[in-house]
DNA sequence: CGTATTTGACCGGCGC
DNA sequence: GCGCCGGTCAAATACG
């Protein structure tokens, strides 16, 4: 669609973040960068994270394999949290139905059939409100909007969001039993940046895709990482030099109760020197390292 | 033919 | 109470 806006050398991901609506500010130092390990993200001292460090990722891709991955024109990703009251989640499959729930779709009226509709749909507003899962944004410079991040995604929706020129595209993991969701879209300021908004977690193990190798067994090993060592809501990569910082609108501890709506973390990754700096060695968790 | 994407309508929350 | 807007559904369509 829109895939080719012009790349702007350099954007301040930073200063031009807005969402959530919450006002950020970095951090890094480990209290700060706890905060990730809250949520189970957590990064390798290596820049090379899990591709680079790996032991042949280029082996058969060639230079070409981060590329092929994610053209990600500079190394600058931003990792926003934004965590939520759930309302008792009482099965954030369940409830949530409306994330994954085969029978329903049938019974939604679709919109040519419109019933009352009161069926699937209703019943999921009525119980419950709507059920928010940690979320997690990732800013990320890249040309193309998708990125691939060792799991398969199908996209369900897509959306004109106020205030951008850019539509924002709603995907969901394959998975039949993996209810995790995520949102592309470009920032208005920068149309370089794409902001990849994930929301829970993944069930089940990355890598598969189906049709098979698509992704490098790097990717694999990386996703699975995540996947497995950390918990985290959901795959991402990586260029080659990169970096991070942690920041948030609000992280103010649920006691505040106001972290209700959007409590985010945002992780810029801008420069690989932060990196030397051993920001990421503190919430590296060991078991990071083997998989 | 099976699967993924597109796209307009629908639904619900929220602000005014 | 109303309108706006974000998010989701599902039929239609495209694609391999």
């Amino acid at each position: 669609m829109d895939g080719k806006m012009k790349v702007d050398p350099e954007l301040t991901t930073e200063s031009s973040w807005r969402s959530g609506g919450g006002d950020e500010f970095f951090f890094g130092n480990d209290k700060e960068t706890s905060i990730l390990g809250e949520f189970g993200w957590n990064f390798p001292a290596e820049s090379n994270y899990g591709f680079g460090d790996s032991d042949q990722i280029d082996s058969n891709l060639g230079g070409d394999s981060i590329s092929n991955y994610a053209k990600v024109s500079a190394p600058q990703i931003t990792i926003t949290e934004q965590t939520a009251v759930e309302e008792k989640v009482e099965a954030s499959v369940s409830s949530s139905s409306s994330e994954d729930l085969p029978e329903k779709s049938t019974a939604s009226g679709g919109p040519s059939a419109k019933p009352p509709a009161e069926t699937a749909s209703k019943a999921r507003k009525k119980g419950q409100k709507r059920i928010r899962l940690p979320r997690f944004a990732f800013v990320t410079k890249s040309e193309v909007d998708h990125l691939e991040d060792g799991y398969r995604w199908r996209k369900y929706g897509q959306k004109a969001v106020k205030n951008s020129p850019f539509p924002r595209s709603y995907y969901r993991c394959t998975n039949s039993k993996c209810t995790v969701k995520k949102r592309v879209e470009r920032s208005s300021d920068d149309p370089s940046v794409v902001i990849t908004t994930y929301e829970g977690q993944h069930c089940h193990l990355s890598v598969a895709y189906p049709r098979g190798g698509l992704i490098s067994h790097d990717q694999a090993v990386f996703a699975s990482r995540l996947t497995h060592s950390i918990h985290h809501p959901a795959g991402f990569q990586y260029s080659q030099e990169t970096s991070l910082h942690v920041a948030r609108s609000q992280h103010v501890p649920a006691a505040a109760g106001e972290i209700g709506e959007s409590d985010e973390v945002k992780v810029p990754i801008s420069s690989r020197t932060q990196l030397d700096q051993g920001l990421l060695g503190d919430i590296v968790p060991s078991g990071m390292r083997n998989v």
